[in-house]
DNA sequence: CCCTTCATAACACTTTTTAGGTATTTCATC
DNA sequence: GATGAAATACCTAAAAAGTGTTATGAAGGG
């Protein structure tokens, strides 16, 4: 178990949101704010030397994507637990960073107390996650045949695919996406397949588990 | 956070698994087994006045449901936690303990470390459960118009929509079912009217959520 | 400039699904 | 013993989905 304090790095280009998290994460106890950074290109250089027990990383950085930085400092540090920073729960993106090593989430509008949880959560081996996520992880690290859709699918088919999912015609779906049905009769195919089933529902299942 | 031992109860009627539980958390240090029960019954009477931290239930009892226990028992000892004991995992039946009060569950077939595991995660605040399990919960809980399938469906009308869920045909329902697959379309039909769709898929977003 | 991928679209054809109407049997309940 | 719910099953028909094939223009990499 940890013995002492829990040291917290920050990576957030957002100056009010990382003084704030700095102040908050200072004066609790058995916390310490041991660095910050305000771009990734600095968190990379120094993340690797300091090694905190926990990196709070903002998704959304000036120079680079918060989520490959943390696909390469984990790399680096396995150890470190890094809990991405994001303003709204965009399923795409967190659970994009639970696959490249996040071990979970605060929103920024977390209030302070469930932010100290949540770290410690993490240091704990938890993952702060809302069911939303959890499902989507779940569905993705523990099913036998999920998908991971987005390496296969071209842009277009992912949006024909949620349309499948939501139980629209092909009719319903030209429309929405303003092309023609065949159009989407041959997406529809071709994501057929690519995932190697024959309709609908074997799709869906195969991507979004179940 | 528990200051020192862990008090766990056993509803068990099977008496081998009954002592092998009790001799398992006697045994590991920091839990305690404060008492033991072979029915519903004696459950009811005895663990409102013992109020231990958590309580093996299992969920096949002799003289009464243990989901029906859990849910008067949780009425009354809110702190204590309840955790179904079952031998199979028996999606409908865990839901319903979950819905009870329950706040997780352990098959009996689960290696005695993992059991301790279960009982800590319980108090932690945790929800031991599989993945699969996992999953039914949070539909329930957190989507907007999924449906209580169980109040509205019959049986056989529940069976043919999980077929229908895993995208199997009418034809590859029907026989899985045995019965024609006139009987299936049937079947299919009043679903959807009940739920008030007009397509497989439809079906499944509202009764799982998606 | 060629090659590949992607998005778009069309035509023909088959299979599956959905919709509506009926009917029989069983089983529990009143 | 009537009533009603549930499971069973058949017929017809239309709508939708899936399969095979082909083709064109745009974008990007080599």
């Amino acid at each position: 178990m940890q013995n002492d304090m829990i040291t917290v790095a920050i990576v957030e280009d957002i100056r009010e949101i990382r003084e704030g998290l700095k102040l908050l994460i200072d004066n609790s106890d058995g916390f310490t704010c041991s660095e910050v950074y305000v771009n990734a290109e600095d968190a990379l250089k120094g993340l690797v030397l300091s090694r905190p027990d926990v990196v709070l990383m903002d998704i959304n950085l000036p120079d680079m994507n918060g989520i490959e930085a943390v696909r390469i400092l984990k790399e680096k540090c396995g150890d470190t637990q890094f809990i991405m920073s994001t303003v709204y729960e965009d399923d795409t993106n967190i659970f994009e960073s639970l696959k490249a090593g996040a071990s979970g989430y605060l929103l920024k509008k977390t209030a302070p107390a469930n932010i100290l949880q949540g770290i410690t959560e993490v240091v704990n081996g938890g993952s702060p996650m809302s069911t939303q996520i959890a499902r989507k992880v779940i569905a993705s690290f523990q099913k036998k045949d999920s998908i991971d859709e987005n390496e296969i699918l071209t842009p277009k088919e992912k949006e024909v695919l949620k349309s499948l999912a939501k139980g629209l015609r092909y009719k319903e779906i030209a429309g929405e996406l303003n092309v023609s049905m065949e159009t989407v009769r041959t997406h529809a195919r071709n994501i057929y397949e690519k995932l190697q089933v024959q309709s609908r529902t074997e799709a869906l299942n195969k991507v979004y588990g179940r």
